[in-house]
RNA sequence: CGGGGCGUAGCUCAGCCUGGUAGAGCGCUCGCUUUGGGAGCGAGAGGUCGUCGGUUCGGAUCCGGCCGCCCCGACCA
């Protein structure tokens, strides 16, 4: 088909807007493709919804090809559903109507465990429905133009599985569901274990995508064979430099010393060889002692694994009473509470704090002078090497473009939602959750996918095929060119605007079409027009008649 | 929710410090000339300066409240 740019809703403009910071935020609303309505509310304009749709369609195909069935429930949910699943108080981040017994559903899980129930006998399993529908979400924080929003479509899909072999078998088939869809789009995601949440289920994968501008790090070995959230990553970091070990832990008087860097070089001696002491406060009022390494930072994520409940940072009347000293000078050594230390504590002497105000202890061994329960806590760092093979582990910040995880009976035991399984047995059934949000994707896309003058889309994404551009005199032969690429079933963007030629280029590489053909005042000699190639910038001359002859 | 920044024309911004009744560039409309990488000349349209209140003879400008937006952090099925 033919699109005129004279008749389209195409507002490029010619500077970035004020407000934004990520690229693809700014070139999205450059391009035409997004308008923003309110914080984290955006409209699609004709541009960008064509690009969604195309992201959309992907979806679609993939999940088809996996035995999805598309189906689609309402936005407006009736609270009592996550009153049932206990999600009622806990779901903060809905948006409530009010006067009203419902929600904006910030994802479907109780809706589509509902429509579960008409499931009867194992017979009828496994099943996978999904649907593209708006979710609202009380975020935060909206950011970075489509990358972080309040308002969104999202592809969720719900898999219903009789035993764990067939949870595992639907898992695996939308995870290399997901694969497909990203290479597809050419967008570089990886897939990683998720960051344990509320669901905590033990099949809970994040794909992230590396770009310029996100919430997450995504940690990847050099040579391929390992990769992470940076949350939960599991890095090697360097092996300390220890000083000379010491029978017993003897005290050194460290006036003024807080720091474990400033420690390390009062005494001449790697950071590495020092210990940090973090302590949180449990619920329940007791402290506990979080010991990482002087050159690391505690993982809050990891604390949370390690130490299941709402932990806090202790305040600092509760680290006097606790441990008679203040912040800078704590140690694990005479502490009466618990002492959770990091793996890299287990092995080595270390200095410390001595619980007395500028003064610490050197050649404290966990084991001797303290009884810890170890566990994975500190932060991945540039610098450490790969848990696998030890390779140079690469940080790169990403964008989470979906998330696929394993909800178990969490729903359908309060929805009662069971089946009669071949032993005569009335079993819940087993649920997983896919979601995936093309305008992340879209976005993502962008991050990865520009240059200097615009967004260069990938060929299955891009708003149309090819971007034909009419400069004065050869109207006739552009229309030509429109037409014969039409004719081959491609979708083509006509710039018949009386604008300047330069105007309309600088257009053309914004909205980023991968393919441009120029018809100016040359093909009026010799009836050819120039061929750009988006990406690369190679430019060919080629008869309209061979157009069609031309494989695109 | 904490920290920081910003709200002046459709867009990007200046003016504010040192109060005197609003500007530039781009865009838009009309005319003429131009026309292969964001044209030139001429003539126009367009703003209750986020909002409410205070100080003042006088507020875009000084003071206070509120609202909105952006960034960092917290949070994130």
């Amino acid at each position: 088909m033919i699109f005129r740019a004279s008749q389209l809703f195409l507002p490029t403009l010619r500077d970035d807007p004020a407000d934004a910071d990520a690229v693809s935020h700014k070139l999205l609303v450059r391009g035409g493709f997004i308008r923003q309505v309110s914080a984290g509310l955006w409209t699609f304009m004709p541009l960008g919804w064509r690009v969604h749709r195309k992201v959309e369609q992907i979806v679609r195909e993939e999940m088809d090809a996996i035995g999805g069935q598309e189906i689609l429930m309402p936005l407006l949910t009736p609270i009592e559903l996550w009153e049932t699943t206990g999600r009622a108080n806990a779901a903060n981040f809905a948006f409530r109507v009010e006067g009203h017994p419902y929600l904006l559903a910030p994802t479907h899980e109780e809706t589509v465990t509902f429509h579960a129930r008409e499931i009867q006998s194992y017979k009828q399993l496994p099943q996978l429905w999904y649907h593209f529908s708006v979710k609202d979400r009380e975020e935060p924080r909206p950011r970075g133009g489509l990358l972080r929003v309040r308002e969104f479509i999202m592809k969720d899909g719900y898999s219903f599985d009789r035993d764990d072999e067939g949870v595992k078998r639907s898992f695996e088939a939308n995870r290399e569901a997901y694969k497909k869809i990203f290479a597809r789009c050419e967008l570089e995601a990886y897939d990683v274990q998720a960051e344990s949440g509320v669901m905590g289920g033990k099949f809970s994968v994040d794909f992230l995508a590396p770009s310029g501008s996100g919430e997450n790090v995504l940690v990847r070995c050099e040579n391929g064979d390992y990769a992470a959230d940076g949350d939960i990553a599991q890095a090697v970091p360097h092996v300390p430099t220890f000083p000379e070990t010491l029978v017993s832990a003897e005290e050194v008087v460290t006036p003024g010393i807080t720091t474990c860097e400033s420690l390390a070089d009062f005494l001449g001696i790697d950071v590495a060889a020092t210990s940090k002491a973090m302590p949180v406060t449990k619920p329940d009022g007791s402290v506990v002692l979080a010991l990482v390494r002087g050159d690391d930072r505690l993982s809050e994520m990891k604390l949370y694994d390690a130490l299941p409940g709402a932990s806090r940072p202790s305040t600092d009347e509760e680290i006097r009473a606790a441990f008679g000293a203040s912040g800078g000078s704590l140690g694990p050594v005479g502490f009466s509470g618990e002492v959770i230390a990091d793996e890299t504590l287990r092995d080595g002497q270390f200095v410390a704090g001595a619980n007395k105000d500028g003064v610490h202890l050197r050649g404290v061994q966990a084991g001797r002078d303290f009884t810890p329960r170890f566990a994975d806590l500190r932060e991945p760092k540039e610098g450490d090497r790969c848990p696998l093979d030890g390779g140079h582990l690469n940080f790169q910040t990403a964008v989470e473009v979906g998330h696929i995880f394993n909800f178990g009976s969490f729903y359908s035991k309060p929805l009662e939602a069971t089946f009669l399984d071949e032993d005569g047995q009335e079993k819940p059934l087993l649920g997983g959750s896919y979601g995936i949000g093309p305008g992340r994707v879209m976005a993502a896309i962008v991050e990865q996918h520009n240059d200097d003058n615009g967004i260069v889309w990938p060929a299955s994404v891009a708003p149309y095929d090819v971007h034909v551009v009419a400069l004065p005199g050869a109207e006739e032969i552009a229309e030509q060119a429109a037409e014969a690429l039409s004719a081959l079933g491609k979708d083509v963007l006509l710039d018949d605007r009386d604008q300047r030629a330069g105007e309309k280029f600088a257009d053309a590489d914004l909205i980023g079409c991968p393919m441009r053909i120029t018809a100016g005042k040359k093909s009026l000699e010799d009836g050819k027009v120039d061929v750009r190639d988006r990406a690369t910038g190679e430019e060919r001359r080629l008869s309209v008649a061979d157009l069609g002859k031309e494989a695109w």
